[in-house]
DNA sequence: CATAGGGTTATTG
DNA sequence: CAATAACCCTATG
């Protein structure tokens, strides 16, 4: 092994891999490794085990993820608002005040997708990020979703405002002299 | 100061 | 229930 370290690219490509080759997927590892440049297939496999440890030691309570105070989870309209401003549509100030996910909790989410599959909401919220909902982690799912996907699209489709200078000026002089 | 990102809540299957 | 849409607040450029 020449550098048994993970950068944080690193990471975040492995576990995009993790969800693009599911657990069934037939050499799964060496699959995931093509997309890390600097990292082999056992060693991506080293470092799955690695995780699954991290997990078992979770689930039997070593580490403890703050559990939030929810008593505080309602907005409230003095807080930030100006009291100047007469009320205009005090309707239903009744919306719970966002709490963003941290890297941990995603991290547990990823591999609650990885060992429940996409849809039990349920049993990832009970078992891996316990700190929040199912109706959350469905929610946050549908975010990452959708933001793989456009990432996805963003590399595949190519406009013509993506052209450089360079580009441009040379297929221009190409074409020009036929 | 508009708006993209990332949360919650409502609606639908 | 989960999937999807609508909605809304906040950080950010």
């Amino acid at each position: 092994m020449v550098n048994s370290r993970w950068t944080w690219e690193e990471n975040k490509q492995f576990e995009d891999g993790l969800v693009e080759f599911a657990g069934d997927c037939p050499n799964r590892w060496e699959r995931i490794a093509a997309r890390i440049a600097t990292k082999t297939a056992a060693e991506v496999e080293q470092h799955f085990a690695v995780l699954l440890d991290d997990v078992a030691a979770i689930e039997s309570g070593v580490i403890e993820l703050p559990e939030y105070d929810e008593s505080d989870g309602f907005r409230s309209p003095e807080s930030r608002k100006s009291p100047n401003r007469s009320e205009k549509k005090q309707v239903a100030p009744q919306r719970k005040v966002a709490r963003p996910w941290t890297e941990d909790e995603h991290r547990l989410f990823l591999i609650g997708l990885e060992k429940y599959g996409k849809g039990d909401w349920k049993s990832i919220s009970r078992f891996m990020v316990k700190s929040r909902t199912a109706a959350q982690v469905a929610s946050h799912a549908q975010k990452y979703y959708a933001r793989q996907e456009k990432e996805e699209e963003n590399k595949k489709r190519r406009s013509i405002f993506d052209n450089t200078i360079a580009e441009t000026s040379s297929s221009l002089a190409s074409n020009l002299c036929r």
